[in-house]
DNA sequence: ATCACCCCGTTTCCGGTCGT
DNA sequence: ACGACCGGAAACGGGGTGAT
């Protein structure tokens, strides 16, 4: 304890607990969703995206671009029921984990099960990533935790598992992307989360997605569908994340997180494409990924959700522009209103390079 | 209360190939 | 020649923490 705390102040006075109070009850369960290291990840917009919502009238979310389910878990807690999907099984695991499932936990023997030394070990992850990512004794953990994952009886158990795995994952990486490999020493700043092994932090992040698990008194679900063939009957509101075609680069998510999504599956069915160092699998396609696709996909887009309040989640980075896009939606919404809100990378890149300064937008069509 | 030091993010860049 | 696409990696300052 810091010794300034052992002053006596009349906490009366203190201004900071009324704050507090003022911050909304869905915001505090925020709290505890395990983030990522996910490239576009909402997480630090979602105070922003909560005042927004909360002026819509809705019950039912869809939320097809789920990605890390920052969106989706805020929408939870609101209170509402929530439908979560994405073309990436790791997005959906992280759904089954923590949308999906009100009241499953990984309790005492599951984490037995887990940790036990299975009969016929696959050595899978051991023989691909040698040498690529981690060390042998990471990767021989991770063989043997996806191995007795499956043999879990609880779905949910399963995914708050691999969420954990997942999630042990990235903080063992130096950097949130699985691109760089090999010797990572240099990236070495001291930290703690390259001092923890992977089973290590495992322990720790097991507790943290047990505690990320709440109800809300919905049946809300989780899934693996391309957007365009993800249901919308019963729900009035849609949130749309989608990935933009950034000025001059690429968005593709294999190519960052490529291991977590073969993690997520055991690389089941998946191809590796052994000539590449981080050793990838293919790329998924998505129109949303393509200049010459792009605006054809939104059109799509917002008529496959021509009875749902669309909130459309954009940044001023992307392909096409914000009145490419608003007009777009009018041809489907009579009212179209746009927040902006300036975004300011915590981080990152290049602060000698020029860029563009980043505007968020959320976009709402009804 | 101040300040040095530690932690750590994630977009953007770079150099290359491919397709037209 | 040109832009799209791809694999891979760098950047550097904001914010937290603990010592003083």
């Amino acid at each position: 304890m810091r010794q300034q705390n052992l002053r006596v102040v009349n906490p009366e006075l203190k201004v900071a607990p009324k704050k507090k109070e003022e911050r909304p009850k869905a915001l505090e369960q925020t709290d505890f969703f395990p983030e990522l290291r996910y490239m576009g990840s909402k997480r630090r917009l979602l105070p922003w995206i909560h005042e927004i919502l909360a002026t819509l009238d809705f019950e039912t979310a869809l939320d097809p671009f789920s990605g890390s389910n920052s969106v989706s878990y805020l929408i939870k807690a609101m209170d509402r029921r929530v439908v979560s999907s994405d073309f990436l099984n790791l997005s959906a695991t992280l759904g089954k984990a923590l949308i999906e499932n009100s009241s499953v936990h990984l309790d005492g023997p599951a984490m037995k099960r887990l940790l036990a030394e299975p009969a016929n070990t696959h050595h899978f992850i051991e023989e691909t990533f040698s040498g690529v990512f981690y060390t042998p004794e990471d990767l021989k953990f991770l063989d043997r935790v996806s191995c007795n994952i499956r043999q879990l009886d609880d779905s949910a158990q399963q995914a708050l598992a691999m969420g954990a795995l997942m999630r042990s994952c990235v903080k063992r990486q130096p950097r949130g992307v699985f691109t760089i490999s090999g010797d990572l020493s240099k990236y070495d700043d001291g930290r703690r989360d390259l001092r923890l092994s992977i089973e290590e932090h495992f322990f720790e992040q097991v507790k943290v997605f047990n505690e990320a698990v709440f109800a809300n008194g919905r049946r809300n679900k989780a899934g693996r569908e391309d957007v365009f063939k993800v249901g919308t009957s019963g729900a009035d509101l849609v949130y749309l994340d989608p990935p933009y075609v950034p000025r001059a680069d690429d968005n593709c998510y294999i190519k960052r997180y490529h291991f977590l999504e073969g993690l997520s599956c055991y690389w089941q069915g998946l191809d590796i494409d052994f000539s590449t160092k981080v050793r990838k699998i293919p790329k998924r396609f998505t129109p949303f990924s393509y200049r010459r696709e792009a605006v054809e996909a939104f059109e799509r887009l917002f008529q496959h959700f021509k009875k749902q309040k669309i909130v459309l989640s954009y940044s001023s980075n992307g392909y096409p522009d914000l009145d490419q896009l608003t007009e777009i939606l009018k041809k489907t919404k009579k009212d179209v209103r746009v927040f902006k809100r300036d975004h300011t990378y915590h981080f990152g890149t290049h602060s000698k390079v020029k860029r563009a300064s980043v505007e968020e937008y959320l976009i709402v069509g009804q």
